[in-house]
DNA sequence: TCGCTACGTTAACGCTCATTCACGTTAGCG
DNA sequence: CGCTAACGTGAATGAGCGTTAACGTAGCGA
């Protein structure tokens, strides 16, 4: 067997099991043995992985918040039109809200779980990535001021991860198309 | 002394600490001397107030379940043409949860924390209230369809919810202003 | 073959925490 | 004055749970 395994390891299936179960129970709603037993081992088994349930929840949301960076520096460098780039961006961030709901909303949730030095990197990698937003709302001009363009990421963010809360009845290509514009029309709203 | 009293009571200051808490740590994130000690008191005394934990967070919910249905309501009963119906629903909506952004928080991360006859009270007054935006989206004509303006309502509540993490910073009626503007827009966005 | 590493297991340990108990203290009211 | 209801308190209870300990086993490299 490979030092290092090709298929899908262990240690990922906790990783996506967690996750499906901290998205439906909270991080203090879901016990060590819950999640074991969820992947097919019991308990303490989990400890040969990570090192503590705290660990766990840090490398997820790590994890979500450096995929989402990279998806958005991709984006910007591949863009030089602010235009252009949103639309990219909101392309990324919708699909990634339709795809991945449960880490959405852990992300958003259970931040306040994590031990310090870990939420001090959730923070900075998502503001990278909010910076982005901002950057691109400014030089598109749809934003007066970066305090305005930060509401207004913010507020699309908040527009496009609603998918936990709906899009799971609604077949994913429709809602992608619905929330897709809807977010176009929001960031270009011109405020009264 | 009255036997109602007539002066904001113990608890009255028992729900609105315990919103500011759980907003911040989350339900299981805050014990019960932690409630207690934010009001004065300590540890069991609020056994004389609610019947258990569960019960507080229950009467927290279905009270702000009911406040923003019984707004909803009213708006409806106030105006005939669907689209000032949803400018007005979007007024009510923006400017509770700039207000009270710590019962937004909880209202849509602790749900699944409540006792299962409370959760299902609360998920019908929440749905109450979606049916009052989505029968508005559907005679407007901004959505085809009702599983398209469900998407639609709960897109909108995501945008204005989104509050919690971005307005704190920020002037209340700036604020204001940004989100009600793009709500509008995103709802009058024509799915391409 | 030997031993090391990776991965599991079950049985404690110890702490937190919701809840209950037994017991005050005040204030209105007959 | 006493009775009672409202409101507190600190100590005990008991369950849940994260973590560690002690112990197995299979496979790979030397």
């Amino acid at each position: 067997m490979p030092r290092v395994p090709v298929t899908m390891s262990r240690r990922d299936q906790i990783l996506s099991e967690a996750a499906r179960l901290f998205a439906r129970h909270g991080f203090h709603g879901v016990s060590i043995d819950g999640i074991g037993a969820a992947v097919g081992v019991s308990g303490p088994a989990l400890y040969r992985h990570f090192p503590s349930k705290e660990g766990l929840l840090a490398e997820m949301l790590v994890g979500i918040s450096e995929h989402l960076l990279a998806g958005g520096q991709e984006r910007a460098a591949a863009h030089t039109d602010p235009v252009d780039l949103l639309d990219a961006l909101i392309a990324f961030h919708t699909d990634f809200a339709l795809r991945q709901p449960e880490l959405i909303t852990v992300q958003d949730r259970d931040l306040a779980n994590l031990p310090d030095d870990a939420r001090r990197s959730v923070r900075g990698l998502q503001r990278a990535y909010v910076e982005i937003w901002v950057g691109a709302l400014v030089r598109a001009g749809l934003a007066d001021g970066e305090d305005a363009a930060r509401v207004a990421a913010h507020a699309a963010f908040g527009l496009m991860n609603s998918t936990p809360r709906s899009a799971t009845h609604t077949r994913a290509d429709v809602a992608a198309g619905v929330l897709a514009a809807m977010t176009r029309a929001a960031l270009h709203a011109h405020p009264a």
